[in-house]
DNA sequence: CTTACTATATGCACATTGAATATAGTCATT
DNA sequence: AATGACTATATTCAATGTGCATATAGTAAG
């Protein structure tokens, strides 16, 4: 059967590239943002500057705004060239708030692993080396 | 500078795609196992019959093989069909050693987004509806 | 004017992925 | 031994996602 495409974290795989998409919406939970300024607040979940593209940012925040979970306008920024500023809609709250038990589950799932291979690990302890 | 390919889980990106290798790894670290066995003791680790796809399984395993981090050969299996055994390599359990404090960071970068939101949907928490 | 920086956006080649399909041996029934 | 159901492995294909490089352009400093 199948959950669908049930509006909601669209998608039954749970694909890790969509981190960025919801560490996105975070941000923009309280605060408006725009894209190059974003890029030092990812860092806050772990993004470095080697792993965060900056392409895939500002794909990210259009296909954000393409699914209607963020709103964006010019602004005048008084220094430096104008910005595009994102602000998170109603819609977009609300996909990040479906968001959570998904994100329990995957940690679930990594702490299961883990523990899996401590168990396992060991149980093979007397082994050679 | 990047931590470049340095050998051990190489591909410096975080991509949840290697979950499923990850995974196979860790069934396969105490015993041997086959393609389409595998498919039920895979939902120990959360995977169900939806999300879980027979092609991307078979190519994960041949991926593994390519990297030297299982074996296999082809066995009887007394009922049925012959099926290509596989048998993870000392190589192969050292990846997956070092997997295991990726996946902690991983897990507690998903700890830390949870948290974010828990206190800010609580900040937030005298709205409307 | 030119250089450097901020900021946004796009092009391209490549990798991953799901879904469908292919291949083929085995088993039970007739 | 012919049929059909099932086990098991493998491959093709179209769609999508990705990093990297590059394009565009306004602003600031000299």
């Amino acid at each position: 059967m199948k959950q669908k495409e049930s509006g909601c974290c669209a998608s039954k795989h749970q694909k890790m590239e969509r981190f960025l998409e919801i560490s996105l919406l975070m941000l923009l939970f309280d605060k408006k943002g725009y894209g190059y300024g974003l890029i030092e607040q990812l860092e806050d979940f772990g993004f470095t500057s080697e792993d965060l593209n900056i392409g895939s940012l500002y794909r990210s925040l259009r296909k954000l705004a393409d699914q209607g979970l963020v709103s964006s306008v010019w602004e005048d920024a008084g220094q430096g060239p104008k910005r595009r500023v994102y602000t998170i809609t109603a819609e977009g709250k609300d996909e990040l708030h479906n968001w959570i038990p998904i994100l329990k589950e995957r940690k679930s799932r990594i702490e299961q692993l883990i523990e899996t291979y401590e168990k396992k690990s060991s149980d093979t302890q007397g082994d050679k080396k």
